[in-house]
DNA sequence: TTGTAGGCGTTATCAA
DNA sequence: TTGATAACGCCTACAA
């Protein structure tokens, strides 16, 4: 790498000192217009730009917010990703993004590099509660904001930002009811997930407000959260003779897979078996039969985190923790 | 913000120097494994964190590598920075992510801030070509490899991965025209970019080697590369009665929007009229008709451009430019 | 209006 | 084996 271009480089072909040179370049107003100008003409000439990471060194503020992502190659958190990434440029800071995968060891080395990288503060869509308390106990002085899922009630003790999650699980139900649906499968995700919990209980809430009983049976669960086991669960459960007359999926991607186990099996979508997806992400509008599905505001969800994190940081004085709650909404289309 | 552990904390507490302590929580051989066990377990016990900014600062290096990414949001790109923040970790290197949503503009503040910040090289799939000469001509010095897309030939004087586009479009007319299609309609990309000339080169190298005629008619282009666009120009294509039995795709999201088209106008598919994609998106494959499509190998895509990059980080002397080009292969399903 | 000096936290060099 | 010193590039008191 060639050398780089310092202020003191700049200060020796203007005459200036060092110092001077940077608050001229800085439009400090002690600095007259003309010298003004002869400085940075000199900088300009040179190719001189500013060193960041000396700045950062100086600031105690690297101007860099670290985001700590579950599955970046799913396309819900790509959303959520590009919602972080516009507002915080907006806002002044860079995104180091950190993939984990799931992973919760890869979490946690990211919540410590991230430290040692002195983020300004940080994003996080967490693997396991644990991770949250790690970063609480260890890492006090770095502010977080943790987004779209989380796994107990605690996050009333800390900052969040996510979807009404009851109110997502009961649109798409009452939905169905209201189209005369009486056995609703659900194809849920593990519920050490709030969020899973959550829809589930807008399900039932659905339910119980038309009077319908709930049955266990009609509930599974995706273990590893993938569309290649809503497939198989689905074609199991239709196996099982269930009686069901429409699907509700805790997302998209379950849905996909277990819209395929339905045709695999023979059955028309909406005409023999309703179905009703979550997250409404991008592509599902164009399929053969356009999806129906709880449409949650996935830039927005970015964009609200990184807003809630920038006032956090240039508070002075730690506040008490906020929760943004967005509502989702449904999007009707034609699977039902 | 609490105040941080030094170096010069740890020595206090230990009674050695700062000096001293950096070398033995490095574990230098000088270090006497007492010693260094002992100032290693009171970094410990006062929760002593490196920083890496200083570090950066002493060491001229960030560890960092900058991405600049045409748009987060399209899983293709998103797959693709998978690939390169998995193998960036692997590496040692974190990303700091930049989303230029195809605006030149930004993509040039891009540059610029992540010069600013000294990330140790950067990653690229560029808007337009400019960029990237700018990027060589006032930024000599940091090392750069362009991702996925480009314009010209002058790609054989940059570091360059990416994959064999005419091989792909003449897989994917290839195929078609064995199943006996004769007029076969491309939906393309703007012809500024490489890869969209070099797909069209393919298809026509196709038809060639099949004594077909190429009729220009049977190539449409959208200027704004969206779903959309895919689906309204689709539609306009089957009201001038081409007289296709076959559409070949730019990418899978055009595939997406032509099908949507075909679908509106009562074309089954495969039967009535055929469709090949490009890309193979994830959830293509469990369409109700699953995508044919020429399958890229994105996750690669970003973990040999990170391979070939940490590679010239880690040179001395600048080498000559270097091109990977991945050979894709065709992913066969049904919709053909 | 301009300069001087010190420090942000780390590490390499030289000396003891 | 250990310490002192200087330097990475920037910014800001304080002084002139």
């Amino acid at each position: 790498m060639s050398h780089h271009i310092t202020l003191q480089d700049v200060a020796n072909e203007v005459g200036f000192s060092r110092g001077y040179v940077s608050r001229a370049l800085r439009s400090r107003p002690e600095v007259p217009p003309e010298t003004q100008a002869k400085v940075v003409a000199a900088a300009t000439k040179l190719g001189y730009r500013p060193n960041l990471v000396a700045k950062s060194l100086r600031s105690k503020k690297t101007k860099t917010i670290g985001a700590i992502i579950a599955d970046i190659d799913n396309t819900f958190y790509a959303a959520i990703v590009n919602g972080i990434e516009d507002t915080a440029r907006e806002k002044g800071y860079s995104i180091i993004l950190s993939n984990t995968d799931e992973d919760p060891a890869r979490e946690r080395a990211a919540v410590d590099l991230l430290g040692d990288k002195r983020v300004d503060g940080l994003l996080i869509t967490p693997v396991r509660k644990q991770t949250v308390e790690l970063l609480r106990k260890k890492r006090p002085g770095i502010p977080f904001v943790v987004v779209a899922r989380y796994f107990d009630k605690s996050i009333f003790q800390i900052n969040y930002v996510g979807v009404d999650e009851v109110l997502g699980g009961f649109l798409a139900t009452e939905y169905l009811i209201k189209k005369g649906h009486r056995r609703i499968l659900y194809v849920n995700a593990p519920s050490r997930f709030l969020n899973a919990r959550e829809r589930l209980a807008g399900y039932k809430k659905a339910l119980l407000q038309h009077q319908l009983e709930f049955d266990e049976n009609l509930i599974i669960t995706l273990p590893n959260q993938t569309m290649e086991e809503a497939y198989e669960l689905t074609k199991k459960a239709l196996s099982k003779k269930l009686d069901f007359t429409a699907v509700f999926a805790y997302c998209d991607f379950f849905a996909l897979g277990a819209m395929r186990a339905l045709y695999e099996r023979g059955f028309r979508i909406p005409e023999d078996i309703a179905v009703v997806g979550y997250d409404d992400i991008e592509f599902v509008s164009y399929l053969q039969v356009p999806l129906t599905t709880v449409h949650t505001p996935k830039y927005r969800l970015g964009k609200e985190a990184i807003e809630l994190l920038v006032r956090i940081i240039s508070e002075k004085s730690p506040k008490k923790s906020e929760q943004i709650i967005i509502k989702p909404m449904l999007a009707i289309r034609k699977s039902v």
